[in-house]
DNA sequence: TTTGCAAATGCAAATGATTGCAATTGGATG
DNA sequence: CATCCAATTGCAATCATTTGCATTTGCAAA
C-alpha cells in the first residue's frame, strides 16, 4: 500500500510539469465538497452549479488524473458505476450491503495482514489501496431471518 | 462467501422458471470456451463465429443473468473493463501487476481470514467471491530495482 | 513582459453499455 | 399435439464513457 501525500493537493499536481488550471481545481474541489462515493455525473454536476461551462470529457479525464496522482481513490459498485472518493488521512475500505445499499467503512489495519500474506507469499506489492466487498449487513440479515420465520409460521 | 453450484448449469438455468434458449447455451458455452477472463465483446465475437446472429443487448443481459445465478463472476480491471469468468471448483482471487497485465491466482483461502473476521467485527456476511487486487508483481520489482541500480551508475 | 511550446481543453465523433417496447418463443398445461 | 402466457430476444433509441484533433493556455525561460 501507498500512502504518500499530504502534501498540498494544488502543489502536488503542479509538480512534474502538470499544469494548475481552473477546470481542475473547480474539479477537485467538487470531489472534495461531496464527500465520500461521487460519479463523474455528480462531479459534473456540482462543477456546472459552480459557474463555467466545463466540458463532460474534462471531467472525466480530470478524475483520471487525479486517480494517477493519488489524490482519490475509485471502486466499481455492484451496476458498474464507476465512483470516486477523496484519498483522506484514514485508508480504508468499504462494506456495501447489496439489499438495503448501506456502505460501511473498514480501517485498512484489518485489511492489512492481508496484503503482508500476499507480500509474503507472491513477493507480490499490492498497491490496491481502496476496494469494496458486497454482501448484507447485520440489520438486513437480522430482517431476511424475520422473514424465515414469518415463512415458516404460514406454513 | 457463498459456494453452491456443481448442479448442472444447464438444470440451473432451467430452475424457477428460466428459460434455457440456444443464446444463452451459445453465451454459456462460449464463456467457457474463452476460458478466465474475458469481455463482454470477447463473448460476442465467439458466439458470433458459432453461427446464428445474436443481438450485443442479448449478450450483456445474458451475462449479467449468468452474473445472477452465480454461474460466473465479474471484475473489473483498472480500466474500467469489466471482466467476466465462470465460476469453477475452486474458488480464488487474482493479482493483477499492473506494469505486466500478468495475472496470478490467489486461493480464497488465504482470503478466508480476513472475511471471517468481518463477519465477526462487523456481522456482515461478504458475498463477495472473486477480487481484484492491483499491484507490482515480483518480476517487474526485480526490473524496478535494476533500472534503479543503472540510474545510480550513470549518474 | 513577451514568447514558445507542451499540456490541457472543447468539440464532435466513436465506442461501449443499457433500456423500452413490440415481436418471438420456451415449456407448462390441457 | 395445440394453446397460452410470461420470459426472452431483437431492434432502435438512449445514455455513459472514451478518443482524435484543432485550439487554447499555463507557465518557464528569455
Amino acid at each position: 500500500m501507498t500512502q504518500t501525500l499530504s502534501l498540498e493537493p494544488r502543489a502536488l499536481i503542479r509538480k512534474q510539469g502538470f499544469r494548475l488550471t481552473p477546470q481542475r481545481q473547480m474539479i477537485f474541489d467538487a470531489v472534495r465538497e461531496l464527500g465520500r462515493h461521487c460519479t463523474p455525473d455528480e462531479v459534473y454536476a456540482r462543477v456546472q452549479r459552480k459557474s463555467m461551462a466545463v466540458n463532460r470529457a474534462t471531467v472525466y479525464r480530470t478524475l483520471d488524473f487525479l486517480l494517477k496522482l493519488g489524490l482519490v481513490t475509485t471502486a466499481h459498485l455492484r451496476d458498474n458505476q464507476v465512483i470516486y472518493e477523496l484519498v483522506g488521512q484514514a485508508p480504508h475500505h468499504h462494506l456495501v450491503c447489496q439489499k438495503c445499499d448501506k456502505i460501511e467503512v473498514v480501517d485498512h489495519a484489518l485489511v492489512q495482514p492481508l496484503f503482508n500474506r500476499i507480500e509474503r507469499e507472491f513477493e507480490f506489492e499490492v498497491k490496491t489501496d481502496h476496494f469494496m466487498l458486497f454482501g448484507v449487513c447485520k440489520e438486513c440479515r437480522e430482517e431476511d431471518k424475520q422473514e424465515q420465520v414469518l415463512k415458516i409460521v404460514l406454513l
